[in-house]
DNA sequence: TTGACGCTATATCAGATTGATATATATGCG
DNA sequence: CGCATATATATCAATCTGATATAGCGTCAA
């Protein structure tokens, strides 16, 4: 999938601005599995409105800069919604954090203790987000779904985290009695 | 991190040639949090080789085509040791499936089952991947650190679709009552 | 035995994406 | 006023993906 359906399928809930979506996909409910930049957002927009599956409309604000708002037309619900019947590529998850903990030959305990406790800062953060988010009225049936799975994993992930934390804690004491 | 670190890691804990990288990544142990493309390791290892970070050996093979096996140097684990020890970026995932669910409106509820079900067996393919892995003789800390945070997080992900799945079969039952 | 298929193995490249940077407006704070 | 920060759009080099090309060897059925 690529970022005109990522933004097809965000203008399909609301209008927005290039930094709205932005904003959504960096600190929204959809920010634990969506990612996108600028770089790609804005030529995304272009090209949807050359295409005809969006419009424009240019708008004053007060103590803001202008913004360009977006929504989507008729055309380009029903490009979503073809686009969104095909089966979806399998998840990406890509994990630096897991990378240096499978090399931690290479680390002294301090310092897997710390990217530990950061990893369990990112995940926190992330649930607090989803939570935040779910406060907000009027969300459909698609946030349910997936603040609930975002909920259960990474709460999963901070279970774990917090045991092998324990684990390691536990052994750095026992190497310092010695 | 970029994909030259990424080989250097791989390459840290046993030799290997690109094919067998890239096999790593998609069937192995690391599968479910890492990810690169030949498009990507052949180059990288062109350039590591060049950095003098990997030595290469063309190795003859009977009823394979020959290979070249690239293993890590002295430079190649110290350039290793201090890319890992920078601060991790935050993990990345990407799922096409949770777009989908968050856009349902546009699905129906055959779909939507066909959707959960496809990211089910996915899941689960994973689980067995780390499983199968795990019972391999030899396998350090890091790997055991890596295999139980992916059990923990990929089994929640189970859990709440079945639970889900379950959610939408009873609808779809009440549904045909009507 | 031949040819179709699949696995191993390397390589290349157009197109998509990232991450950084540039530019501009407006607010708040000392 | 200078400085930091937030909003807002835009651009681009470097990187990465996904597809495609090429080739050796094995297997199995027609």
């Amino acid at each position: 999938m690529n970022v005109r359906t990522l933004c097809l399928g965000i203008l399909s809930l609301q209008e927005a601005s290039g930094y709205e979506i932005k904003k959504d996909v960096e600190d929204g409910l959809f920010s634990h599995f969506i990612d996108a930049s600028f770089g790609s957002i804005y030529p995304a927009l272009t090209q949807l409105t050359a295409e005809g599956y969006v419009t424009v409309r240019e708008e004053e604000q007060t103590g803001k800069p202008d913004k360009k708002v977006y929504a989507i037309t008729e055309a380009g619900r029903n490009a979503l919604a073809r686009a969104i019947s095909v089966s979806p590529a399998k998840d990406k998850y890509k994990s630096e954090f897991l990378f240096q903990m499978l090399l931690q030959d290479y680390l002294s305990p301090e310092m897997m203790l710390v990217a530990i406790q950061k990893q369990l800062d990112d995940l926190n953060e992330d649930l607090a987000r989803i939570a935040e988010c779910s406060h907000e009225a009027a969300i459909g049936h698609g946030s349910h779904f997936v603040a609930d799975y975002g909920n259960a994993v990474l709460t999963a992930g901070v279970k774990c985290l917090e045991y092998k934390k324990a684990e390691l804690l536990q052994q750095m004491a026992a190497r310092a009695a010695e």
